[in-house]
DNA sequence: GCCAATTCTTGACCAGCGTCAAGGGACGCC
DNA sequence: GGCGTCCCTTGACGCTGGTCAAGAATTGGC
């Protein structure tokens, strides 16, 4: 039965685990599990938002649209876990971004009425919302900077610290996706991509297999990517 | 007296104008003017919120600090009429971003307590600041694909285009802040601000007087503001 | 097991913008 | 009114990353 599979997802979710239980409760019964394949869209830009999703299990790219697909610039690759189309859901409001299955794809949709009656009715959800706005509202500032402030290389490794299961020491870290899509991730081109992982072998990132890189030391590649180069470091070179 | 000025305040602010009578005046009662001289910081990243702010005259730079002047980064110039510091204050939370009096500014401190009562009080103001919350969403959204899709003279029309007072035929745009603070907004050196101008003039634009723009054709402007260059119409030079 | 299609890599080239440096013009102070 | 300071402009140059193109490696289909 659906309600039920909602209300499951709904308590496993990070942000919606902390509601009370009845709002849980009302909430997935008027939510519904969708699937996805890859390539079907979720949500498209200047609609009116029906729903919000709550992604499950696959991975969603987010996405403006542009003229042509070269114009198309991608925000974020939504995980499970992940909201999506939360501030176009509140109030009323059309979607500000696609998103895209880019693999099989299961969410969970929450109708825009549904949400907003209960942002109305229980302060308890308006927290939980706004900490999500908030949330990638905070996404956003830290991709607008990274963009103009670190180079290719150290968004990648910025990447891979994210990603890491450990924090220290050496490790192995798995790519979720394609490079393909981790480009696009990273708002470079697979090119890119390439010479950049070429350019984190200084700092011992060595590929291992198609998707899986090897870190030696993950407080080097920390170190490298908060590090902006202002290169005075270079006096090494001189004195040397 | 102060609480009345503030009422007033409140009462003029597009933002707060929707909310009904007494909340306004619960708030203003609560709020603060607030008068800050050319450098002085309104808000600190990192440090916890203790009042969001709207700004009343005078113009407030947005920024992200980093190790050097060199590294901060501007998100935006906020003029009257805007919101400082919306996310932190609800909810518990820290500023995200840094925000410092470019002139003489007068804001209206609303502190995070009286806005938190009044946010779990009455859902017209959950509607307003979620509203705001949006707002700066967006135009953050906006930001992130200007700087990866637009050129400096793209994003240059674009911000005429914003700042102009009519949209069609012939305008003269006066830039509210200097020129250096301009490149700061657009995300590029004052050098390449020059440069942009200049490559604006083929559009019909030209300088007239310090911080005077002259346009010719908004229609053109804008158009030049939303093109994409594929260059497919240099076809014209291959055959003429 | 072989071939086609896709993904990834590598190289050569180029455009855009930041940087450094120098010069011109406007405003304010005395 | 003269002069210093700051803002703006202009020029030369280099670095970063996008583009085009070709080749290597991996996958999937049959």
């Amino acid at each position: 039965m659906p309600a039920s599979a909602a209300a499951q997802m709904l308590a496993q979710s990070r942000l919606f685990a902390r509601l009370p239980h009845g709002e849980r409760e009302a909430l997935a019964a008027l939510a519904e599990v969708r699937s996805f394949r890859a390539g079907e869209r979720l949500i498209e830009r200047g609609r009116r938002a029906e729903a919000l999703f709550a992604v499950r299990s696959g991975y969603v790219k987010v996405y403006l649209p542009g003229a042509t697909a070269r114009d198309e610039h991608v925000i974020d690759i939504h995980g499970p876990g992940t909201l999506i189309g939360e501030t176009a859901a509140t109030g009323v409001g059309d979607y500000q971004v696609s998103a895209v299955a880019l693999d099989a794809v299961e969410a969970l949709a929450i109708p825009a009425e549904a949400l907003n009656a209960a942002l109305a009715r229980n302060y308890d959800v308006v927290l939980t919302v706004m900490g999500a706005v908030t949330g990638s509202l905070r996404g956003l500032l830290n991709q607008v900077t990274e963009l103009k402030m670190k180079s290719t290389a150290q968004r990648l490794a910025m990447f891979l610290v994210q990603l890491s299961p450990v924090q220290e020491g050496p490790a192995e870290i798995d790519l979720p996706y394609s490079k393909r899509v981790v480009a696009e991730k990273l708002g470079m081109t697979p090119e890119t991509l390439s010479r950049s992982i070429a350019k984190l072998a200084p700092v011992g990132v060595t590929p291992a297999g198609r998707d899986r890189l090897v870190v030696a030391d993950m407080d080097a590649l920390a170190e490298f990517a908060g590090f902006i180069p202002d290169e005075d470091d270079d006096a090494e070179m001189r004195h040397g």
